[in-house]
DNA sequence: CGTTCATATGAAGGAGTATTCATATGTTGT
DNA sequence: ACAACATATGAATACTCCTTCATATGAACG
């Protein structure tokens, strides 16, 4: 169990997590739903984001309710879509 | 060879070359040097930088001059950088 | 043209990581 | 206490990636 930041967004279906995630508060099974992820992957997954601080846990009954910690997360993800947008188009140049 | 971006800043040595190269312009040899690491790693590594456009290759007489493509990709690594740390203070709360 | 310097490339081994499957843990309601 | 639900965990497999070594390519220069 890794905790650097880049690694850990560095695997797709993570970024999709948290994306799918966004500004709410998610619990496993509407993520695995929603992303067409089987329940033991998307949970494999919560830890390591929960572990590198990416997402807060909170248990209310049966249910764990995931959100993403930080807004600067999501923003760091977008700069870097932008950014790699943006190295796309100067390639095909 | 792989074009995610988050995948190719997810390596330790490859962040350490886009650091070391900073805002100047570098061949290879003295990154090999600067960081020591072998020559043929920090190839490697150039290549796969080069393939998602972070950085530009230039050749002048026997010398390859490398150097960051944008300014944002060095803002990209700060950003993740100051969130990282944000992140492990929080978690120690 | 052959040698030297600078870099690139390919193959191979090894380390690390994602995914799946089976099962365990924990919670609620009866 | 038991059943049903929600999630977590561990082990095993498969896959990807980093690194190294050996060698190839390309440029300058005598």
């Amino acid at each position: 169990m890794n905790e650097d930041l880049f690694k850990c967004l560095s695997d797709l279906n993570r970024r999709r997590i948290l994306y799918c995630i966004g500004g709410q508060e998610m619990c496993v099974n509407s993520i695995s739903e929603c992303l067409e992820l089987e329940q033991s992957l998307v949970s494999h997954h919560l830890k390591e984001l929960y572990t590198c601080g990416l997402v807060t846990r909170e248990r209310r009954g049966k249910k764990n309710y995931y959100k993403v910690s930080q807004k600067q997360v999501m923003d760091l993800l977008e700069n870097a879509k932008e950014l790699g947008d943006s190295l796309k188009v100067c390639k095909s140049d």
